[in-house]
Formats: structure tokens, C-alpha cells, sequence
DNA sequence: ATCCATAGTTAACGCCTGTAACTTAAGTAA
DNA sequence: TTACTTAAGTTACAGGCGTTAACTATGGAT
């Protein structure tokens, strides 16, 4: 635990200065515009230099996807602790319109995250390695929206169906990430969670992907129109302050 | 409207095998696999020789993308047919049904479609040519939703939001589109046709994507358990049979 | 003062898009 | 049939890419 030499700041620094750099590249000019060649030229460095910091371009992307993550998360919370600790009508409500205004000021980090726009990235939809930081900062994210969820469920416990309302298929795989997780939702909420996620995610990505361009142009209407059903759907109105 | 001649003949044979090899290249190899020189390479010919054919590797991308989303429609349309015309509870699970199965047997393709995945189509979130091909293609399938949305409304209306219960921001974009489209169905019903469709899609692009797998490793239970809520807020179940 | 790991370099291989200039073959008109 | 035109293909090349190998300079530790 001692400090860090001065070798190893220098390195840090150097580092961030890379992720920076393709982030800056990202969001001026596209995701394939991420290049070490192009990195490196911003930096006034050769490419393969870059090699001393990442083992593969596919490796930065991969360690920028999950900066980008974290920083989604951060502002999640820094909305959600904005609001007062009992009030979790609030709470949710911060973090639901939060995700959406990152998403929709931050297109291209979006799309890089949730849509595996990315080239390097390998051919999509290949099991990925849980260890792997982007999914290790993946389940961060989650967690701001299922703890409030939780909280939600113990204080103020809203209608899920019961065990008999759900298919067995369903309810075998969520009783077992259940007992994965120890969360105290029961099963039904634990599908009330889902269901609430589906619907924010395919409200959010829509509108960054633009296919909802086609009835409309400007979303936070309909945006906000969803997000107050769903609270009605977890009977969040009227104002769920405790305390 | 005389006869194709045999160089019109050959042309065509020629770009069909053209993206029959791209997308080939997309399936067994990833989205980044879709190269000029890799598809001439397969064809026996030299990469510049497809400038003859398409300007642009992106175009030829585009003209791919409108393609698969035909081949989609198609697959959606067949569906639906093999159902019985008056049975428009049938008709909508159908649809919704063949649209996530062709999702889940064609993930490249569906990922290539939704997400804006490839390079070549520069910075995405760009706002797109309506008259693009591909633009075009969009409006297709998303028709065979609303027809049928709006079938099942004349015969069988179901509970919409009135006027004063939709913001006014979102209520007068959707008069607007409403106007733009000419469609018999009342604002409210518009809005729920949107809500729908961002219910579907999330479901289908989160299983798609990969992003359920944290909690989920077959979705086609919870797809089911959506779509059955869908069909219970349309007032679909029991059967609407007409006729 | 010496040694060595670290951070950088240049050179090169083999991909890639896209353009220019050239050849060949087919279709068309005199 | 011959001559002209055009389409479809070629090679050559410019410039960008990821990545590896081999080499150099330099800061820190012994």
C-alpha cells in the first residue's frame, strides 16, 4: 500500500490520456474513427507505443466501454443522492430521467456500450467473459436501479403477480437468480423488475438509435408519458416519502 | 416495361451475388468482415471491380440493410397469412412472434438493422435521408404493426387515453403525425401503438444484445409473459375472432 | 558507475478503401 | 461485316489501418 512511484503516476497519466483521446475521437468522428494510428497522432506518439499500455486496440475499447460505464453510473447517483434519502419516488424518478439524459447528451459513448458497434469488438454476440472490467462495471449500473427497487418493494410493496401467474419456465430461472443474487424481491417483483427495465431500455434506445424518428421528433414527451406509467404500475403516486 | 435485357440480366445477377456475399461475410465472420476485397475475393473477382456495381462500400451496406429489413417484413407477412384473416388476435401474436424469432435466427442481421453497427455508415445518429432504400424498407415492416394495430381497433376498440390525459407536448406531435399519416385511429390509440412497439423492441434488442443474460439465459419465457401483458392491455385475450 | 526495465522509436507485413489508367469483350449501327 | 461505343473487368498506386520485430534512449535502482 504505498504511494505511487513516479513511474507509476506518469503511466496512469498516460493512460488517461489515451482513453481520452478515444473518447474525443468517438464522439467527433464515429466509432471507427477509434483508431491507435489516429490516438496516437492526437497525442504526438507513434502507434505502436500504444502497445505499452494496451495489449490490443480491441483491449482499449474494451476498458473505455467500461470508463463510460462508470461514468453513466456516477451520474445516476449523483442524481439520486440529489434528491432526499426517504423520498424514493424521487430517488427513482432522478435516476430513470438521469439515464436517459446521459444517454441522449452522450450518444455515441451509448451506443458504443449497449449496441457493440464496435468492429474491434469481435463478432457480436459471443458469450462474454464476466470477468472481463466492461461487465464487471455493467452490473454497477444495474445494481443503482435494483437496490432503489428493493427499497421501493420493503418500504411501500406494490401488486406483482403471484407465483401461479407466472410460466414455469419463467419462474424456475427467476427463482434461481434469486438465489444467485439474495435479493429479499420475491419472484414476481423480481419479473416486475425486468419488465420495468425492458420497457426504460427500449424507450431510451429507441430514441438514441433514432427509430422513433419516424412519429416523432422530439421524445421527452413520450419519454415522460412512459416513465409516469411505470410509476403507476409500482403504485409510486402519489409521493412515496418515508420519513 | 420491355424485357430486362441479357446485360440487365446479368447486372442484377451480379449485385444479388454481390450482397448474398456480404452478408454471408456478416454472419460467419462479424459486421467488420463486410470488406470490398474479402466479398471479391469470394467472388473470384478484384475489389475495385465492385465500384461498377455499388459507389461506396457503405452504400452497398445500405442497400444490404434494406434488404435484410425486406426479408423481415417478408418473413413477418408470412406469418401473419398463415393465420386466418378474421382472427386478428391470432394475426398480432403472429407478427410479434415471427418479428423476434427473425431477431434471434438472424443476430448479425438484426444487430446490423437496429444498432448502426458498421463503420462505414459513418457517425451514427446522423439524421438519414428519408429517401434512402433502407428508410424506405423501415416504413414496411413497421406497417404490418399498424395495419394490423388498427384493424383490431375498428373491430374491437379497446381503452386509450383520452385527450386530457396525454401531455400536451406529446399530444400534439402525434395529431401531427397522426394528420401526416391519415390514420383512423385516435390520438390515444397512437400513443399505445408507440408504447407497444417500444415494449417489443426493448424485449427484442435486450435478448438480442445480450443484456438479459444477467439474469436470464433462455428469454423466450419472458418474451411470452410480455407479449401476453401486450395482448391483455389490447383486450386480447379472450380470442377476438370476427367472422 | 553500471545495469536494466521502461517508453519510446523506425521498418515492415498484410490488411483495408478508393482512384486512375488500361484492356477486353459484348452490344449496336453503318 | 466492320467500326464504334460502352460496360466490366484488370493492374498499379496512394494513403490508412493493426500489429510485430528490432532497435534506442532514459530514468531509477544497485
Amino acid at each position: 500500500m504505498t504511494a505511487p512511484s513516479r513511474r507509476e503516476r506518469l503511466r496512469a497519466a498516460t493512460i488517461a490520456e489515451i482513453k481520452q483521446a478515444a473518447r474525443r475521437r468517438l464522439v467527433d468522428h464515429g466509432p471507427a474513427a477509434i483508431s491507435l494510428r489516429a490516438i496516437a497522432r492526437e497525442m504526438g506518439m507513434t502507434a505502436p507505443a500504444l502497445y505499452r499500455y494496451f495489449p490490443s486496440l480491441e483491449a482499449l475499447v474494451t476498458e473505455l466501454v467500461a470508463d463510460l460505464l462508470d461514468e453513466m453510473t456516477d451520474s445516476m447517483e449523483a442524481a439520486r443522492d440529489a434528491e432526499p434519502e426517504g423520498d424514493i419516488r424521487a430517488r427513482l424518478y432522478a435516476v430513470t430521467r438521469a439515464f436517459r439524459e446521459w444517454a441522449i447528451t452522450h450518444r455515441p459513448e451509448f451506443t458504443l456500450i449497449f449496441a457493440n458497434p464496435l468492429p474491434s469488438l469481435g463478432h457480436p454476440n459471443t458469450r462474454r467473459d464476466p470477468r472481463q472490467p466492461d461487465c464487471l462495471a455493467g452490473t454497477r449500473y444495474g445494481d443503482v436501479f435494483a437496490r432503489l427497487f428493493v427499497e421501493l418493494w420493503q418500504r411501500r410493496p406494490f401488486p406483482v403477480p403471484s407465483r401461479e401467474e407466472l410460466p414455469p419456465g419463467l419462474l424456475a430461472q427467476l427463482d434461481r437468480y434469486r438465489e444467485l443474487t439474495g435479493t429479499p424481491l420475491p419472484t414476481g417483483a423480481l419479473y416486475v423488475f425486468l419488465s420495468c427495465w425492458v420497457r426504460l431500455y427500449g424507450m431510451v434506445a429507441l430514441e438514441v438509435f433514432g427509430h422513433l424518428h419516424f412519429a416523432l421528433d422530439e421524445i421527452e414527451p413520450m419519454f415522460e408519458a412512459e416513465v409516469a406509467r411505470l410509476a403507476r404500475r409500482l403504485h409510486l403516486d402519489p409521493p412515496a416519502t418515508i420519513r
